[in-house]
DNA sequence: GCCGGTAATGAGAATCGTTGTCAAATACCG
DNA sequence: CGGTATTTGACAACGATTCTCATTACCGGC
């Protein structure tokens, strides 16, 4: 039995009006902004629930936080990653979305995530 | 400047002995079991190190920790893990390959190196 | 070989994000 | 309304990673 309070309504609020990847602790911090007393640990359960149904995508950044956005939007994308001075540069993949459903597909595996990124070296230290 | 010490060396042979992904914490776990008194700060410096030099990949697993691999083996090949009991799968990614070469390229990045691996359930785990 | 500068090491503390705990609050059913 | 099970929230606990800093030991030159 799934109960509707304002706090759980908050949370997917706040999270439909990013328009990108927003981190649990930015959330509780824009909700705290906005005036909601809301606790941070809510805010992590709420959105484990979000994800649990299907309403919210969930990944991890770079940096190792657990990114979520409103399921909605689209903009599932990608890294190209310059493995000496970090600058990231956000691809799209939509080939490899379908080529990465298709294969686990293929071998009898569900529930695909995965991972695709790209290390190189950017312009600026391939000229150096 | 780069010094050559042991423990530098016994990271990047215990990396390269392991098939898959391995997580820094189980690295100088089985270092340890080995007999090396070395200090998990090292092994953390030292997959830094590699990674940073491009001689090993890392990226996160699904549960946040940062997992490391030796880099790529003349075969390459990438991997279809199961989250939940581990089996991987190895499969080709020709299709995948080019689109990552191209892809660097169109954005002036130079020498490509890729991650592509997919998680999911395998046939089994996903029967439970 | 031996020496000195200097980068690397390692033990533990500190940090950060996240999850657990548990009493108090409260949404839902009747 | 009243009962009850779920949710909340402050805080503690936790695990992974990074930092600190005194000590160690490479490495290039003599």
């Amino acid at each position: 039995m799934k109960r509707n309070t304002w706090q759980r309504q908050a949370v997917r609020d706040a999270l439909g009006e990013k328009p990108g990847f927003v981190s649990a602790q930015d959330l509780h911090a824009a909700l705290r902004e906005a005036g909601s007393p809301i606790g941070l640990a809510t805010v992590y359960r709420a959105l484990a629930d979000l994800a649990g149904d299907g309403d919210a995508d969930s990944l991890q950044s770079a940096e190792g936080e657990s990114l979520y956005r409103a399921c909605v939007s689209p903009g599932h994308h990608h890294h190209l990653i310059c493995r000496s001075c970090g600058t990231t540069v956000e691809i799209e993949a939509d080939d490899v979305e379908q080529w990465a459903a298709k294969t686990a597909a293929r071998h009898g595996f569900t529930q695909p995530r995965h991972v695709v990124d790209i290390f190189g070296l950017c312009p600026a230290c391939s000229a150096s």
